[in-house]
DNA sequence: CCCAATTTGTTCGTATGTATA
DNA sequence: TTATACATACGAACAAATTGG
């Protein structure tokens, strides 16, 4: 393994051990390069990947910060529903119903569990230009967020995410994706407003931390009457003519 | 703006302009450093951007190659249908017809023509496992593909977008994707072996060349009973362990 | 099978530019 | 203004993969 990579698997470890935490700034890359005994060239390659990944983050003159779960980052990294004619925004989310229950299989292979598990299932409303326009089911291991309650949950701020970051220590990195079209079923038409039998867009998606870890496991069912689902693919990085 | 930019551009515009053709070698880095007058960091951190986003592909040992569309490149970048177990499989394409027609408000205005102008529409069926899974009704301007018919893309080899770099010389770089669901029409219900008013998914995907140039405008009906469009994230780079 | 030439990949170190506080 | 941090640019040396003899 190049001698860089072993260098962007020790800052992975200290991201994740918490010895850097969200929002806060990594020493130098000189200091960094010194302390790890490579050149400054082979340390900036460590951290062009990991900010590659959004894992860290990068501004001239200031320093390089470990990622945090901003509502920016989730609008773009995570949140994948606009409005047909392009307009993107931070839904607002209304919490359903928060329960524990026992995973069945479908999430338990999901999240690496067996089935019978305990997870907290927390069902959301979300909301675009004051109109019901997502139904969220997520799924998390009790065990992992021990203490989680639906108190917590309502009087966090800011995302989900940013509250598994700062209230737990877990640290989404990515998600997979899959999506399929269905028929929406009794409860969630009523919710969302929408005809039995309407022809909706359903997510699943495995929200996973450092290592693959899987965290969060999300059905998400979506009225694509004014709204699109976006796949971002990779934009060429031009600057400006 | 920075000088491996500079470098970036020139070589966008000698690939786009044909002085260097799809799967052809660039010279080696040193000359092509001699060439810019450049040093060899400053040119490799051009091909380092022009390779991430696909448009040149490095290979150790032997050179730095012009990006062509193979079926792996169009199956990783470009089709994102897996069945529900995770089997990725280059789907075949039958031809279902080939007409010259007039833009409609919406095709005019993802290929940036005018209403009227004319196109080919391509509508194509297209099977995985030898079951009929996707409908495609591509849209392309009849003056950029001038000389096409149906004989000819019958009478291509490899994907589509192969035929567009070889026989016209356009190469798709990258795509935009807009995912809904609704409820399948007659026409396509009876292509696809479907009950109509069935559940399906409709892809609107803008292909793009260089200068993010519009090039076709494809619309994908998906039946994802057995199926995921799948949205491929940004994967970490970590190597073995 | 091995060797030599070629090409990209990795690593080093240094100097200078640019943005921020 | 000054100091600090990241960004860009240079050049050199060696490693690893590939190819052809």
């Amino acid at each position: 393994m190049p001698l860089y990579r072993v260098v962007k698997r020790a800052l992975l470890g200290a991201i994740e051990g918490g010895t850097y935490s969200p929002g806060s700034s990594l020493p130098s890359e000189s200091e960094l390069a010194g302390a790890f005994g490579v050149s400054i060239g082979t340390l900036r390659k460590a951290v062009d990947e990991l900010s590659a990944e959004h894992l860290l983050v990068r501004r001239q003159g200031r320093g390089t910060f470990v990622a945090s779960h901003s509502a920016d980052r989730f609008l773009f990294q995570f949140f994948h529903v606009e409005r047909a004619d392009g307009l993107r925004e931070v839904p607002s989310v209304e919490l359903v119903s928060f329960e524990r229950v026992r995973a069945d299989e479908e999430v338990a292979s999901a999240l690496r569990l067996r089935a019978g598990d305990a997870v907290f299932q927390i069902d959301n409303r979300l909301l675009l230009q004051r109109r019901a326009v997502i139904y969220d089911r997520l799924t998390v291991s009790a065990a992992l967020f021990k203490g989680l309650n639906e108190k917590r949950l309502r009087e966090r701020s800011g995302t989900i995410y940013q509250m598994y970051q700062t209230e737990f220590g877990i640290s989404v990195v990515r998600a997979l994706e899959r999506a399929r079209a269905t028929a929406v079923d009794r409860q969630i038409a009523r919710v969302l407003g929408l005809p039995l039998g309407q022809a909706v867009m359903q997510v699943r998606r495995t929200a996973l931390s450092f290592g693959d870890r899987p965290v969060e496991y999300r059905c998400s069912t979506i009225n694509t009457a004014q709204h699109d689902y976006v796949n971002r693919l990779s934009k060429p990085n031009l600057g400006a003519a």
